[in-house]
DNA sequence: CGTCCTCGAGTTCC
DNA sequence: CTCGAGGACG
């Protein structure tokens, strides 16, 4: 008794239904039925199929949950290789291999087919008749593990093709991937079940595609994206026909893939994704030229390992592995003590990176980061290194964790931590030779004293030599005393002199916030001398009285009333005074009516304006500047490559103004 | 007392 | 830029 036309009817039909949602779900993103629908339809399936065990068929979407586990992958041999791609870095190779491919061809023009390149595993499936019948790795090009089981879990693969896929064999090739929300979501389940997170999507998906469990990777929110074929069909003429084939026969295919033509449109595409790479789901490293007609293709061949006819384009790395050769901690300004990770210098964003704060104990214990230890390194928010993780399977034996030293480096002085900080300090203060080289600094910065020419090795020298303890002592120098300093010929001392001349002629609020009172930045020195108006009626003032300026607090009046009991620092005050040093009293302009101010955020890269310069513009009106977005912020002024800031203020509502939007609200503001 | 918003401080590389 | 913490405000 065979089993009913009916039932096996039902069987096709649900199997056909699934697979559409599946199509409709990952790879047109748009799903057309709610999720306890698709499960419903899949148990229904599920319960056929355990009944009439004679309707399984290699194509059933019931085979996406996974199977038993194995021990090992066995070895697949690759008909057509799987070759890799040549790299190219820089506007000139694109140009020479532009160049190359003219003089192979002789022709003019040659137009190519574009399109990104992800940042994920190859893989190679095979169909049969139109039927998956195995997927493999790329392993070395050659030969790869048969990880057919897995592949069958990856819902955007589609398991039977339509009819006019043909038949025959049919291998399409193409990339695995996580996308970037999908991974955050993974760790944060891998968190929550103790489990180990991963490092990034790329190892997620690759861990994902070698499970010997075919039920974890079922798990694992793995993508497919298809690129090529192994042997095209001899009546496509294109490669983009390929790819418009292949997203015909149900492959989801990148989106973002171009014509182009000549170097100077390759360079316009890399740019274009270049700015378009952080708003991208998934991770891409670059992306790939390739001759777009399939004869051209042919005609090029190969050299060595690589076709001749295609290159990656690739973007300089975000995240690198390197080694940790040493971990150093150094004193800043108010003897806070942070550990700083030396590292093998490694190329990442851009930039040879061979330093990273560890920023305090706290983080670092978190992170566990030993010498010897082998790390992921990133450049965050585009610019400062920072270690993102440890591997630590690539540990060495023998290592210990890292502790704060007992003793401050630069002074030998106890170190203090109070348990309700997380930074650890040196209780030298000044003392230490590390925290007076950092008060020097400080007080000849940029938006404090403003000494041009006093920088790090200059200070470092002068302290060394014992010529200069503190900003008073600045002022004695003289051309004798500076040219017996190394490497200071006689022109950079007078430059020196100078600009310490300059700086004689200060403002209140600039004075207050050179003198590096703790807990008193830019604003508040600000915000102090608006409301006293003179040094004389600071210096008096009680911590009550101080508390009544805004955002003066307990904490900060504190800090302000120990400053100005301090004998020392009341000395340095007045030798600063007698070696000419002056300021403007008053309190620089007049305070705005409340709610007649408005707050400004400025973010990027302006096209002809330098930040700075932005921000005194704002000033000068009385409106406020502030670091970072939020809803009493009201225009966000955005240059180039602004980042998380504009997000935000896209989020909150925020006006986001360009330069030239920006320079008529400010003449039009009051 | 909790929450939100700012400010201060520290940091890297060219 | 990011983190932590001080201050304002409900």
């Amino acid at each position: 008794m065979g089993t009913s036309s009916a039932v096996r009817k039902e069987a096709e039909a649900l199997r056909r239904e699934i697979e559409e949602h599946n199509r409709r779900y990952y790879v047109l993103d748009d799903p057309s039925i709610p999720d306890a629908e698709y499960d419903r339809l899949f148990r229904r399936l599920q319960e056929i199929e355990a009944l009439h065990p004679e309707l399984m068929s290699e194509d059933s979407p019931t085979h996406r949950v996974g199977g038993n586990p194995v021990s090992e992958f066995s070895e697949v041999r690759h008909r057509t290789p799987m070759l890799s791609l040549s790299n190219a870095f820089s506007p000139e190779e694109i140009e020479a291999f532009d160049e190359r491919i003219r003089k192979a061809l002789d022709v003019d023009r040659v137009a190519y087919s574009v399109e990104p390149k992800f940042d994920g595993l190859a893989v190679s499936l095979t169909y049969r008749d139109g039927v998956f019948i195995q997927g493999a790795t790329r392993g070395d090009g050659a030969t790869g593990e048969d990880v057919s089981a897995n592949l069958r879990t990856v819902r955007s693969i589609p398991l039977r093709l339509p009819r006019d896929a043909g038949s025959g064999d049919l291998e399409v090739r193409g990339e695995v991937l996580m996308f970037l929300a999908d991974f955050e979501k993974l760790n944060h389940r891998q968190r929550a079940a103790g489990a180990k997170e991963f490092v990034n999507p790329r190892n997620a998906a690759a861990g994902s595609l070698r499970q010997l469990d075919s039920r974890i990777t079922a798990q694992r929110p793995l993508r497919f994206f298809a690129y090529g074929v192994g042997t095209p069909d001899p009546a496509w003429r294109t490669h983009s026909e390929v790819l418009d084939r292949l997203s015909g026969f149900g492959f989801p295919v990148a989106g973002e893939r171009e014509s182009a033509s000549g170097a100077s449109g390759l360079m316009a595409y890399f740019n274009k994704v270049g700015a378009l790479r952080d708003r991208l789901p998934y991770a891409i490293d670059g992306v790939v030229y390739k001759v777009d007609r399939l004869d051209w293709q042919q005609a090029l061949g190969f050299i060595s390992r690589a076709p001749r006819f295609a290159i990656a384009h690739k973007f300089p790395a975000q995240e690198e592995l390197t080694e940790v050769v040493g971990i150093d901690v150094q004193v800043g300004r108010t003897g806070a003590l942070t550990p700083v990770a030396r590292l093998k210098p490694v190329f990442v964003g851009g930039v040879t990176v061979t330093n990273a704060t560890l920023h305090n104990e706290d983080e670092l214990r978190r992170k566990d980061v030993r010498v010897g230890d082998t790390v992921v390194v990133r450049r965050a928010g585009d610019v400062i290194p920072e270690v993102v993780s440890v591997l630590h399977d690539r540990r060495p034996g023998g290592t210990t964790p890292f502790s704060m030293p007992v003793a401050c480096p630069a002074c030998g002085s106890a170190v203090t931590k109070s348990p309700d900080e997380a930074v650890a300090r040196c209780s030298g203060g000044l003392f230490c030779p590390a925290q007076r080289k950092q008060a020097l600094l400080h007080f000849a910065s940029r938006r404090a004293m403003d000494i041009e020419g006093l920088g790090e090795k200059l200070v470092d020298q002068l302290v060394d030599a014992g010529v200069v303890d503190t900003p008073a002592d600045l002022y004695g120098l003289d051309i004798a005393t500076l040219s017996r300093l190394d490497r200071m010929a006689e022109k950079s001392a007078s430059n020196l002199l100078a600009a310490l001349e300059k700086s004689r002629h200060a403002t209140l609020q600039r004075f207050v916030y050179a003198l590096g009172i703790r807990n008193v930045g830019e604003s508040t020195a600000r915000d102090l001398a608006m409301h006293f108006g003179s040094l004389g009626r600071m210096m008096a003032a009680s911590t009550e009285e101080l508390e009544s300026v805004p955002d003066v607090g307990p904490i900060v009046a504190k800090s302000i009333r120990q400053f100005f009991d301090e004998p020392h620092n009341l000395q340095v005050i007045d030798e600063l005074r007698r070696a000419g040093v002056a300021w403007v009293e008053g309190g620089g302009r007049p305070a705005r009516e409340p709610g007649k101010s408005k707050t400004f955020v400025l973010t990027g890269t302006l096209p002809t304006m330098t930040r700075d310069e932005a921000r005194a513009m704002i000033e000068a009106k009385g409106h406020k500047v502030a670091g970072s977005v939020s809803k009493k912020t009201d225009f966000l002024v955005a240059g180039e490559d602004s980042g998380s800031k504009l997000s935000k203020a896209r989020e909150l509502g925020v006006t986001v103004l360009d330069e030239g939007e920006f320079l008529k609200i400010i003449k039009a503001l009051e």
